[in-house]
DNA sequence: ATGTATTACGAAAACGTTATAGTGTTAAAA
DNA sequence: TTTTAACACTATAACGTTTTCGTAATACAT
C-alpha cells in the first residue's frame, strides 16, 4: 500500500528539480525530448496524478460545486441532481450535495461548512423553513465573499442571483384549462399552505383559469393542506380531508392538485367513493413523477422538466464562474422553464 | 464584495505574525489574554473561517467521502445517500456524488476524478456493467493507494473491502413463505437476468422456499426480464411479458417480484385480467419504495431499510478513516441488514 | 552579577502544485 | 575575443494553514 506518489517523490527519484518534473509532464519545450520523455514514463509507471487539493488551493478554485436541497428522496429533486451532475461533470466540476431537510438551521449550517473554500459556488432550493422565516442573511454572506448562488424552484425573490425556475402560474393555469375544456363545470383545488411559495402560485394559476373563463372560484372547493412529509398519519389525514371535500362537493367533476401525491390521493378517494377517473371525475397534478406515471389510472401532469432545470443552473453557475469576474457587470438572470402538459388516463 | 479573510491578512492588519494569529484563534496558552482578545474580536468582527482547502492540503485529510451510485433518480439510493449524508454530517464529513449511470467507464472515470486527493474514501455501489464486465482494476488500484472502500447492496465478492449488504436470499425466501403460508400454490417469479447479483440471490430464495415446502419449481412460472431501465417501450414489454405469463398459466394464485416496478405491473396485469389483488392473486414485492406504499392496493413488500444501509456504510468508513491506520490489520467486515415483510393490501 | 525559568511572541517548514524569474553552459554572432 | 542568444534546467514564491523550534525580554534564584 503505497500512497499517491508527488512531483517530489518523482524529482528526488531521478534526481531532477521539481520544477523539472512539473514541466516535463505538461509537456514544456522549455525541457529537453529526453528528460521529458524519462519523466513521462516514469510518472506513467507509478500513475501519478496531480493532487487536486492542492491545485484547489493554489488556483482558489476547486472546480467542484455545492448543491443544497430540503431533501434528496424526491423524484423531483434527484431528477435536479442529475441534471447538476450531468453539466457539472461535461464541465469538468464535481458535484457536492448538502440537505437542509426542510430546517433552516440545517440549511445555514450546510452552507457554512462548505462556503470555507471547498466550493466555487451554489445551487440551491431553498427549505420550507427558510420560506416561512424570511431569512436570508446566509445567501446575502455568501454573495458577499464573492461566491455566487444560483437558486432553483423555490426562489426568494428579494435575493439578486441568477435563477432558474419553472411557470408555476401558467403550469397551473393550462392544466386547469384543460380540465375546463374537458367539460368539468366544478373543479376542486387540492394545494398548499400560502407561505410555500410554489403552492401560491400554482393557486393562483387555478385561479385565474377559472376567472377567464367566466366562473366564479368556491371556497368550498379548495382545499389547503398544512405541511404534509410523507408520513403515515399524515397520509391519513390527507385522505380523509379529501374525502371530506367530495362528500360535501358531490359535485366536483374536476380536480387539481399541486403535487403528484395530492393528484393521487384525489384519486384514491374518488375510487373508493366509486366515482371513475377519469369518467367522473378528472385529475391533472403537477410534478411529472413515478407515481404520476404508474398510477392506475395514470395521472396527467404538469411536467416541471427537473433535469433540464437542474443543468440549467449548473450551466447558469458554470457560466458565471468562468467569466472574467468584471464585478461591475453584476447581472443576473431568471431562466424560466417552460412545463408540459403530459396528458394520461385520469383525463379525457 | 471583498473575498474571505486570511491569517495572513489578519496578521498584516493587527501589525502581529500569521502565527500569532493562528495561535490566538485556537486560544492557545502561549499567547496573552490582551492578544488573544484583540485578535479574537477582529476574527469574529469579519467572519474569519479557515480555509478548508488549506487544512485539507495540510492535513492530508479532506473530511469528504466520495458516493458513487449507478443513478440518482432511484428511491432505494436516494435514500442510502440521505443516510450516508446524515452520518457523515454528524461526524463532520463532507459527501460528494458521482452518477456511474450505470455505465463502467463513467464509473472508472468519476473515481478518478475523485481519487486524487479531493475525498478520504469511498461508498460504492457498483453499476451492472461493472458487474457484467467484472472488471475491479479500479477498486484494487485505488485500495493500493490507501483509500478505503465501502460496498453496499450491489458488491463484488472477489473484492476484500467492508461491505454493507442486505439479505436478498433470506428477505426473498422469506416472501415466498409468507405467499405459501396464505395458501397459495403457484407462485410465479418476476425477476432479472442471473448477471445482476441481487436478482440472482432473490431467485434463488424463491427457489430455496418452494423446496422448503416441496414444491417443485416450475420453469413457465419463472419470468426473467432483460435490463428494464424505465423508458415507456420497456414499460409494454414488461406488461405485456407479465400478460404473457398470466395468460399462459392461469393458475397463477401469487407472485413474488424482484423489485417494486415488477411487482406493481403484475398487479396491473392482474387487474386488466379480471383478477382480484389480494384475492385471487397475492402480489410482493422487493425494495419498500413509494410506489409500493401509494399503490391501490398498496404493495406488500421486502423492506431493505436503504437508510440504514447507507447510516452503516457511513460509520464503517469513517471508522475505518479514524483508526489508527495500523496497516497491518488489514480487517474488513460484511454487514449484513435484515429485510423487514411489510405486508399491505397486496397480500391476505 | 550570573545563570535559569517563564512569558509572549515570531520564523520557518511542511502539505503539493504551478509560474516566474533566475542561472550556468554552450553555441553563434559581432 | 567579447557579446549575445539559446538551451535546459533550478530556485523560489505563492496558495492558507498548523506546528515545532527558536528567541527576545523579563523575572527570579543563586
Amino acid at each position: 500500500m503505497r500512497r499517491k506518489i508527488t512531483l517530489k517523490q518523482i524529482a528526488r527519484e531521478l534526481d531532477v528539480s521539481i520544477s523539472t518534473v512539473s514541466k516535463a509532464l505538461k509537456d514544456s519545450p522549455e525541457i529537453s525530448e529526453d528528460t521529458k520523455q524519462k519523466i513521462q514514463a516514469f510518472a506513467k509507471l507509478y500513475n501519478y496524478r496531480p493532487n487536486n487539493i492542492a491545485l484547489s488551493l493554489k488556483n482558489r478554485k476547486t472546480n467542484t460545486i455545492g448543491i443544497i436541497i430540503p431533501e434528496i428522496v424526491h423524484h423531483f429533486f434527484s431528477k435536479v441532481i442529475r441534471g447538476v451532475e450531468l453539466v457539472a461533470n461535461q464541465r469538468g466540476y464535481n458535484v457536492i450535495i448538502g440537505l437542509s431537510n426542510e430546517s433552516f438551521s440545517k440549511e445555514v449550517i450546510n452552507m457554512e461548512m462548505l462556503a470555507n473554500g471547498s466550493i466555487d459556488g451554489f445551487i440551491i432550493s431553498i427549505s420550507k423553513e427558510t420560506q416561512q422565516l424570511q431569512d436570508y442573511h446566509h445567501f446575502n454572506e455568501t454573495m458577499n465573499q464573492g461566491m455566487p448562488i444560483v437558486m432553483f424552484d423555490r426562489v426568494v425573490s428579494d435575493i439578486n442571483c441568477d435563477k432558474v425556475v419553472v411557470n408555476d402560474f401558467n403550469g397551473a393555469k393550462r392544466a386547469v384549462e384543460k380540465l375546463i375544456e374537458n367539460k368539468c363545470e366544478n373543479i376542486a383545488l387540492i394545494t398548499t399552505k400560502d407561505y410555500v411559495s410554489v403552492g401560491k402560485l400554482r393557486t393562483q394559476g387555478y385561479l385565474d383559469a377559472l376567472q377567464d373563463h367566466n366562473i366564479t372560484p368556491e371556497a368550498d372547493l379548495i382545499l389547503k393542506m398544512g405541511d404534509t412529509p410523507d408520513y403515515e398519519e399524515n397520509l391519513e389525514i390527507l385522505e380523509s380531508e379529501i374525502e371530506q371535500l367530495f362528500k360535501t362537493n358531490p359535485k366536483i367533476d374536476g380536480v387539481f392538485a399541486v403535487n403528484e401525491l395530492y393528484a393521487l390521493y384525489a384519486m384514491k378517494v374518488a375510487r373508493k367513493l366509486g366515482l371513475d377517473v377519469p369518467n367522473n371525475v378528472q385529475v391533472i397534478g403537477f410534478t411529472d413523477g413515478v407515481l404520476s406515471k404508474h398510477a392506475t389510472p395514470s395521472l396527467t401532469t404538469v411536467s416541471q422538466h427537473a433535469q433540464q432545470m437542474g443543468e440549467k443552473a449548473a450551466h447558469l453557475l458554470i457560466d458565471k464562474l468562468e467569466s472574467e469576474n468584471t464585478d461591475i457587470e453584476e447581472q443576473f438572470q431568471t431562466v424560466i422553464i417552460t412545463t408540459d402538459l403530459v396528458e394520461r388516463e385520469s383525463t379525457k
